[in-house]
DNA sequence: AATACGGGGTA
DNA sequence: TACCCAGTATT
């Protein structure tokens, strides 16, 4: 690369800094307790657009339940995806299930070091394929996530939308310049704490950062203008009626969906889309959808469930049917202990709380 | 290169 | 509200 962005830069003293910094500031975090790559790579994938306080519950409760690759291997996909409930994007889960059973068959159970292997497995993407490598095997691999491009788009001054693929390309390109071959593992986790915990996306504490000396942003007062980042767009907003369909045996009918798309192999409560059927014909719509007759009770409340890239506007209603066995093999008949088995969605486990009472 | 894919926290 | 988060797969 013919860059000149690291010119008059002085990285080895940028290494230095920042490593020393990591030594005595870095968090004591439930995954940095030892090296094995498998607990590596797990909480890598739960930290996949996640918040740090958010994964370290479900990382526990997810290493105590599945301790060893074998473990996970071996696990019910529902099991797994019920233990992942609430943390969304359920995908990462799904397919690191699919990888770890890839590596017990095909690399006889050890996590591939080589980022050949190591990438091509499920879920196993530029980021998280650098990550296990330095941090589980310390190899000097860069491992760009959004706190990489942010500290050093401050520190190194660069303004291009970190939104776009080819930026992130760049940034691996400075990175594999910059990291300590040393200690790969610290500085990329060093690099990653410095932007969660001072170089951050507001107000940056920059009078308590151990680089500010080599931060061409900071020099310039525009660290609060980088990184540039271009906007998404807004969602839109799609109504339905989500409905509690009870039967005369007091159980409920839910509704695992479909494999592909939204919240794949998860249950939920049945969802007619009102903008495309309308109130009035949702009887005989869910007579010709599933085969089950019902009839519509009352309005019990509306929920409102944001998602990165749609807005789910739910009327909840009441529904009645006579039916003692669900027909379509999307649905099934619960009673109310029973559910608490099967992986919800954030959305339709607040709907329980209508007929919690 | 753009879009789909969850959910929670913050100002 | 708007934005952000230890991103990846698919198109």
């Amino acid at each position: 690369m013919s860059d000149k962005t690291l010119e008059n830069f002085d990285t080895n003293a940028f290494q230095q800094s920042l490593l020393e910094w990591y030594q005595s500031n870095k968090r004591d975090l439930p995954w940095r307790k030892d090296q094995d790559p498998y607990k590596v790579w797990v909480s890598e994938i739960m930290l996949q657009q996640t918040k740090v306080d958010t994964v370290i519950p479900y990382f526990q409760r997810f290493i105590t339940k599945y301790p060893t690759l074998n473990d996970l291997a071996d696990a019910d996909q529902q099991e797994v995806l019920k233990t992942w409930e609430g943390l969304g994007y359920y995908s990462r889960a799904r397919n690191l299930q699919n990888a770890v059973r890839e590596v017990v068959t095909e690399y006889g159970g050890e996590v591939p070091s080589n980022p050949k292997e190591l990438g091509s497995l499920k879920g196993v993407g530029p980021y998280t394929k650098g990550a296990i490598l330095s941090i589980a095997f310390n190899q000097p691999e860069p491992a760009v996530d959004g706190n990489v491009m942010r500290v050093l788009s401050r520190v190194l001054k660069i303004d291009d939308d970190i939104a776009q693929p080819k930026t992130k390309k760049k940034f691996e390109q400075i990175v594999s310049k910059l990291i300590s071959v040393e200690d790969p593992s610290s500085f990329n986790q060093g690099i990653m704490e410095l932007g969660a915990l001072v170089c951050t996306p507001k107000s940056p504490m920059c009078m308590l950062c151990p680089v500010q000396e080599y931060c061409r942003a900071f020099a310039d007062g525009v660290e609060e203008d980088l990184p540039n980042k271009s906007k998404a767009k807004k969602q839109k907003t799609k109504p339905y009626v989500a409905l509690l369909i009870r039967n005369q045996n007091d159980q409920f009918v839910i509704e695992k969906r479909s494999e592909n798309g939204l919240l794949a192999y998860m249950w939920q409560f049945p969802m007619v889309p009102v903008d495309e059927i309308g109130l009035e014909h949702i009887e005989n719509w869910f007579q010709m959808e599933y085969g089950i007759n019902i009839t519509l009770g009352k309005k019990q409340g509306k929920l409102k469930h944001v998602f990165s890239h749609i807005i789910w506007q739910l009327d909840i209603y009441e529904a009645v049917t006579n039916n003692i066995l669900a027909d379509d093999d999307r649905l099934i008949l619960v009673d109310r202990k029973e559910m608490d088995q099967y992986p919800f969605p954030v959305s339709h486990q607040k709907m329980m709380k209508y007929f919690d009472r």
